[in-house]
DNA sequence: ATGGCAATGTTTCATTGA
């Protein structure tokens, strides 16, 4: 099985591009976030005619998450939000595919340590804490994939100086990570070899990707069951070249089923 | 020199992202 999540900036803007990297890919599963559409506007008949199941919850301009699912794949307990955390914003979606429970989120960007959107942001990730323990209760096979907003460590940071103490950095929001890890996922990336100066995400001005100044942000953390079959973790930065690129590159993650 | 890009709707600017 290879599992993706990729955050679209657009989806409407970015539908070439990600049937272009479904036809190249063919990955079995892919959680999509910021995919900014109304469920109306949602384009399953092209993604179905690519080969593709979709499951999706959106809203205009901003947010939006969605699983999609190669055809054929068995697709059950389609569930959005977070259980117990009421929220206009539309950024968790979670199905069972082929077995697999897959929960996608959009965790929130948090703006600056001192505004209401950080403090949004870290009960986000509680609420999401507590949400995931209660599937990994009913569901040994877990992955917990999407635009996390969070550098877990010094060496997923492009200028850790720089970034000390800010937004996607600070403590607080690196123990919600951690409280993740202490709950039985493993960072999938880290479990294999990686080059160094890695990065998913890269700001579309001053030059960054050219530069590598980027964070890795985006991620697939995976239950213990699913760590043992886990046989690579890649980062596609090719995905952030050339014409009208997400400022994100897709996460892929192989398991050996 | 402290900006700079991209997408969206409130559209010819303001807001948000990270």
């Amino acid at each position: 099985m290879k599992l993706a999540t990729w955050n679209v900036n657009s989806l409407n803007v970015r539908l070439p591009r990600v049937l272009d990297w479904l036809a190249a890919n063919a990955p079995d599963v892919v959680c999509l976030q910021e995919t900014k559409l109304e469920d109306a506007k949602f384009p399953r008949s092209e993604l179905e005619g690519a080969g593709y199941a979709s499951a999706y919850s959106g809203q205009k301009t901003y947010n939006g998450v969605a699983i999609l699912s190669r055809s054929g794949c068995v697709v059950s307990d389609v569930e959005t939000g977070l259980a117990g955390f009421d929220d206009d914003q539309r950024r968790a979606i979670a199905a069972t595919v082929d077995g697999v429970r897959v929960v996608c989120a959009y965790v929130p960007n948090g703006q600056s340590v001192d505004s209401d959107k950080y403090a949004y942001k870290l009960r986000w990730c509680e609420a999401a804490t507590r949400a995931l323990e209660a599937e990994l209760a009913r569901h040994p096979e877990l992955a917990f994939c999407g635009d996390l907003n969070i550098a877990p460590e010094a060496r997923d940071v492009h200028d850790p100086a720089a970034w000390e103490g800010q937004v996607l950095c600070s403590p607080p929001e690196r123990e919600a990570f951690a409280r993740w890890i202490a709950l039985g996922l493993k960072d999938s990336f880290r479990l294999f070899d990686q080059p160094p100066k890695t990065y998913s995400w890269w700001d579309y001005r001053m030059l960054a990707f050219p530069k590598n100044h980027g964070l890795r942000i985006d991620h697939i953390l995976v239950s213990e069951a699913l760590a043992a079959r886990c046989r690579g973790c890649t980062i596609d930065r090719n995905q952030r070249k050339g014409e009208k690129p997400s400022d994100h590159a897709p996460v892929v993650a192989e398991f050996a089923f």
